[in-house]
DNA sequence: CTCATGAATCGGTTTTCTTGATTCCTGTGT
DNA sequence: ACACAGGAATCAAGAAAACCGATTCATGAG
């Protein structure tokens, strides 16, 4: 048996008060409850809180007395723990933790984070850069409060609320024979040998653009980074789709290739917002979903995506 | 509407387990008493703690993880508090206040104070010289645990538990006809001139003693002060009777005086603990009655009290 | 001696806690 | 594809407790 915090309130009380009928007006409640209150912590504590004076009140004993400093601090203590708890789901401060597709974040969040802390400078971002599976079993397990992704299969447990569109656009070597048209079909590219970005979800994105064109690619080359890829295109070894664009066109180790947009139909890879489906967002966790919406909106950014339509915009978007 | 404490520990049973079922084994509960136990605080601080996998457990929110830590914290001061309570009452620790009659106070409290410390280091004394009237109050108001006074006229709201006799004696200036004797009769003394120690109950004991005896004193001087009446003594005015006896018979101004026995059957007055009636005595409080007897039947003090006789001894003593 | 005051006690009512049973959802193994 | 196991939410019912009004009891004041 344990004694509850509405027992150590109604003891504080009366011990501020020295006199249950105070305290129970103090409390609005009735007389017979700060008794009991009492009485039962002096059970639970085998100590002697107060001496009763008939008729007069009571007065501390010194035990009493010094556990009533130690009751009042618990008390405000609780409160402090209720206050604290608010704060977390209300206030713009304290620490966001947002985990990020690896090879977005260093395009996209530097920026985002730069924005978002300049408005609101009692938070703190803290970006985790992550693989897709990281990044839903992260947000499911707690790790982030809020992604930002493709939206390449994010199972039912999270929602996709899209902020921008990347469409796909071709890169080649410059000194490629289609390298200075202004715009490209893929059935123009589809003979040329391709380097693939063989990431597990962009596989499939790629793959079913040549699928909708009843296309198939020749793929000379495949690999997981981006980085490479452009490497590759740039030092002369076949063309390449990508989907963020740098600022400057040239591979990392400073050789340039020519970026081309697609003058096919094709469905674009959008970026947005991921969080759990069914979890109420925290304050700032939805004033960063929103932030990322309003940046884009203002300014464009290095990779040059287009913004959402509206049409396609919030779909998926947890209902709270 | 508030939370509980209980509701704490569930939460935090879940917390660490990650799962409504294996805290509920924890904690010895059914499982829909954590479920209840989890939204109840999510509703109350309007914040999602956990996220729900179906048939998977749960995962703490970011803000459930932050939330959980001062969670536990709260918890461990909640048990703090506890187990202090439990240490006031019961542990040989800390502080005990004890209220002592003025004029006993220097004579008896220093040699109790150091043996009672020395056998029980942990705890610290701190003793007030109070009057009668205050030491009940004291006592009553818990400014005091135990007092330690003369059994004179308290009223019903205390206890006491008598420790020591004093049986009253004489004193005469040294040049005076009867200062030679081994012991007086108070018919000897009753036509010379009494200092009366003029204290609120004394007065009345020395008048009993000599009501008892079917006489009346011839009262030279009252004062409220026994270093007075020594010195009144010391100095030719009269005789006088006093219980507490002093180590050296010399007033303050260094003149001496005699200390003569009474061979009248005269009441004795007896030296005591007090506590509130109704009380149930802290252990240390326990402890330090129990330490004055001992003391008592140990050594003498040099007030040359007799220690009380066995049957006069616990009367008017609370019952537990 | 009566009255006012204040705490304890007592029954009855309402609220909350707790629990077993059930339902619902998901992942797994056949 | 299917049943099945694991796990959380929900439900209804019963138990515990908190709460309250009324009463009682003890004391101090007038």
């Amino acid at each position: 048996m344990n004694y509850t915090l509405k027992q150590l309130r109604y003891f504080a009380a009366a011990g501020e008060t020295s006199s249950v009928t105070k305290a129970a007006a103090l409390v609005h409640v009735s007389q017979p409850s700060i008794s009991a209150a009492i009485a039962h912590l002096e059970q639970v504590f085998g100590l002697q809180l107060f001496i009763r004076h008939h008729a007069q009140g009571l007065s501390l004993t010194p035990a009493g007395r010094r556990l009533l400093g130690e009751a009042k601090r618990l008390l405000s203590q609780a409160e402090g723990l209720s206050h604290y708890a608010s704060e977390l789901g209300e206030s713009l401060a304290g620490q966001l933790d947002v985990g990020c597709f690896t090879t977005l974040a260093p395009i996209l969040m530097p920026s985002l984070i730069k924005d978002f802390c300049a408005r609101y400078p009692q938070m703190q971002i803290r970006c985790h850069e992550v693989h897709h599976e990281d990044l839903l079993e992260g947000l499911l397990g707690g790790r982030f409060e809020v992604g930002l992704a493709y939206d390449l299969n994010l199972g039912g447990d999270c929602a996709f609320d899209a902020v921008a569109s990347f469409p796909p656009y071709a890169i080649l070597p410059p000194d490629h024979p289609l390298a200075k048209r202004r715009e490209l079909s893929i059935a123009e590219l589809i003979d040329e040998p391709m380097i693939l970005l063989d990431l597990p979800h962009s596989r499939e994105y790629f793959r079913s653009i040549f699928l909708s064109l009843g296309l198939e690619p020749r793929i000379e080359q495949r690999t997981a980074s981006p980085h490479m890829v452009r490497g590759l295109v740039a030092n002369g070894f076949g063309y390449s789709l990508l989907n963020a664009r740098l600022e400057h066109d040239r591979a990392l180790d400073g050789k340039p290739f020519r970026a081309i947009p697609l003058s096919d139909k094709v469905q674009p890879l959008r970026v947005g917002i991921v969080m759990p489906a069914e979890a109420t967002p925290t304050r700032a966790a939805a004033a960063f979903a929103k932030h990322c919406h309003s940046a884009w909106a203002r300014q464009r950014f290095p990779c040059q995506a287009a913004p959402v339509p509206d049409e396609t915009l919030g779909e998926a978007r947890p209902d709270r």
